[in-house]
RNA sequence: CGGGCCGUAGCGCAGACUGGUAGCGCGUCUGAAUGGGGUUCAGAAGGUCGCGGGUUCAAAUCCCGCCGGCCCGACCA
């Protein structure tokens, strides 16, 4: 390819909307361009990126026994009633009405699809196990569009889904897969992790996360140095806060005046000296429209993943003011769950046993003290609710820490809650019925564009790494003259790379050196050949290593020196 | 959906408070010089100042409404 022939408007300042490096870089090396908030035009140099990582994507698909498919995007809304999703997810959900005002879905995911597919083709245990897998652009309604091709509306995903006759079918299905992402990301330059995490609305049995580690991540990691353990912050367990719960004497429940105190931090300050960890916070939260209180200690947060898992629904939201008021008789700061009974309570594990405690006593202006959960507060049912700390011992021992991350892929071990919606059965040796036994496991294409680039950039532009480059080397003559030597060697070079099999961009534009050189940094290509009179004058050419060191090489020995260094 | 900020040339921004002929840098085009790290000089093109209404002799500027964008939060398969 000639730089004149194609189009990789470069930009000297990053656009004011890109936020992040990876976004600006984007822009910046003229990768894509934003028609809409979410929605991205691939120019070029992004699309041959974004096709190279869908190669690699389809070997290690196809190398793990999966077969390519293509679902529409375009889905009926019937099969989103049938899994019981249309109201789940009815927040990402693009909906369209056709001419005859029917309505249709932009689909976000494809299970439904799939299921619906394998309900009525795989019949027999004989067709198992199966793996079928598409990448696709899918629709997701986001509400806040974000980072680029981060949070898109439209995105490009490869999803696969598994199908198997039973759990430890299912469960080596699950294995390759896992095992595949493993090499897909590593091949890709990305130091991807995997990481317990949360179900969410997929819903299932257990899924982890591929994580690559970055400041600007959306997602937070708790993790043990030694590598035993990690998990989305969502999901995270450990041993508990490294202030312990208190186990005082117990002493007769006693109220006590505290007019002003809103906060947990009021009650710590003086007059009151209550630090968090003696504090009972009370949450009132509306699970599916009925009330529900969740009681952590002062000092911890919820969480709202293992609320959602505690309450078994993960439609609901904290109440409001005036919807507290009626029901606790009491504003937020004095809120209490002793003596309480007009809605479920549930306690996070690190109440159990506490006592001593200050907590609201359902009448503004007033605590309780010398709280003793299980004797006052009897009705409280024990869930993991907290969400843990940095420094707290994992459940092995060493402390956990926590660090940022972008979600690249998720795969989860789905069991039978789709084909068990949609009636997708197979017959097995002993002529039963039953429900297929699935995994599915979702990558993001564009997301993981974007994630090479934030991990592999310097202050000059991207890095990209040979496997994943739009061209693996920029050939820069610094003349453009057609007569010159220098392009005259450097049109020759350009056909014996391309007849080598190097993917090769020639810079042919007339400009001066310095910006050649700036673009073809900033764009990323992991090598450079410049061709200038200066070296041809001694028969040679230079040969620059993205972000490595220039090295001059004889004009008849680069075509050997790229392949070897092409090939390391 | 709540809070905050912003919409002026392709991009980045000034002008607004204090109303009075639309500006700067980058980019683009022309010419010249230059020719190994976003070079220099001269010239040029390019703007319904987001849209609608109001106040005023006069609105980019003040007021009201709408639309769009960005940030924080809620949300996130």
């Amino acid at each position: 390819m000639r730089w004149t022939k194609t189009l990789i408007p470069t930009l000297k300042e990053a656009p004011a909307e890109a936020e992040i490096i990876s976004h600006q870089l984007l822009l910046r090396a003229g990768l894509v361009r934003k028609l809409a908030g979410g929605l991205y035009t691939f120019l070029p140099m992004g699309l041959r990126v974004l096709r190279k990582i869908e190669a690699i994507v389809r070997q290690e698909m196809d190398g793990a026994g999966a077969c390519e498919v293509l679902m529409p995007a375009l889905q009926p809304p019937e099969i989103w009633r049938q899994s019981g999703r249309y109201e789940q997810a009815a927040q990402v959900l693009f909906k369209v009405r056709d001419s005859s005002q029917r309505e249709w879905l932009l689909g976000p995911t494809h299970e439904e699809v799939i299921t619906s597919l394998a309900a009525s083709e795989i019949n027999s245990y004989r067709q198992m196990p199966v793996t079928f897998y598409q990448i696709q652009t899918k629709f997701r309604d986001e509400i806040r569009p974000r980072f680029g091709l981060m949070r898109a509306r439209e995105f490009l995903m490869k999803d696969a889904y598994s199908f198997d006759i039973s759990d430890e079918a299912a469960q080596a299905s699950y294995q390759k897969m896992y095992d595949a992402y493993v090499r897909i990301f590593g091949r890709c330059g990305l130091k991807a992790f995997p990481v317990e995490a949360d179900t969410g609305v997929m819903g299932g049995k257990f899924s982890h996360e591929f994580m690559v580690p970055a400041q600007t991540g959306e997602c937070e990691v708790a993790y043990t140095e030694d590598g035993q353990y990690a998990a989305n912050l969502e999901k995270a367990a450990s041993r508990g806060p490294l202030t312990p719960a208190p186990a005082l004497a117990e002493q007769p429940l006693e109220q006590f005046p505290t007019p002003g105190v809103r906060t947990i931090e009021d009650l710590a300050a003086a007059p009151y000296h209550t630090p968090g960890h003696l504090q009972i916070k009370t949450l009132v939260y509306l699970a599916e429209g009925k009330p529900v209180l969740l009681l952590l200690r002062g000092d911890d947060s919820l969480n709202e993943a293992k609320a959602a898992a505690a309450l078994g629904t993960g439609v609901f939201r904290p109440a409001t003011a005036e919807e507290i008021a009626s029901l606790m008789g009491a504003h937020p700061g004095s809120l209490g769950a002793v003596g309480f009974d007009k809605a479920r309570v549930l306690a996070d594990e690190q109440l159990r046993g506490a006592s001593g405690m200050t907590t609201g006593a359902n009448v503004d202006g007033f605590h309780f003290r010398h709280v003793c959960v299980s004797r006052d507060i009897p009705a409280a049912v024990w869930k993991d609710l907290r969400t843990v700390r940095e420094g707290e011992e994992s459940l092995h021992g060493p402390p956990l820490k926590i660090r940022r991350a972008i979600e690249v892929g998720h795969v989860f071990k789905l069991g039978t809650k789709y084909s068990e919606a949609m009636s997708a059965t197979f017959l097995g040796v002993d002529a039963q019925r039953r429900p297929l036994v699935m995994g599915c496991y979702g990558m993001g294409i564009t997301r993981t564009l974007q994630a090479i680039i934030e991990s592999s950039h310097d202050q000059n532009g991207i890095i990209w790494p040979i496997a994943v480059a739009p061209y693996a080397v920029c050939l820069t003559p610094l003349s453009a003259s057609a007569e010159s030597e220098v392009m005259q060697v450097s049109e020759r070079l350009y056909a014996q790379l391309g007849a080598a099999g190097v993917e090769v961009i020639m810079d042919d534009r007339d400009e001066r050196p310095g910006v050649k050189f700036k673009d073809s940094e900033l764009v990323g290509f992991p090598l450079r050949i410049a061709v200038g009179e200066k070296s041809l004058n001694q028969g040679m050419v230079e040969f620059c290593p993205r972000g490595g060191t220039k090295e001059l090489v004889p004009v008849d020995a680069i075509i050997g020196r790229t392949l070897e260094f092409l090939r390391a």
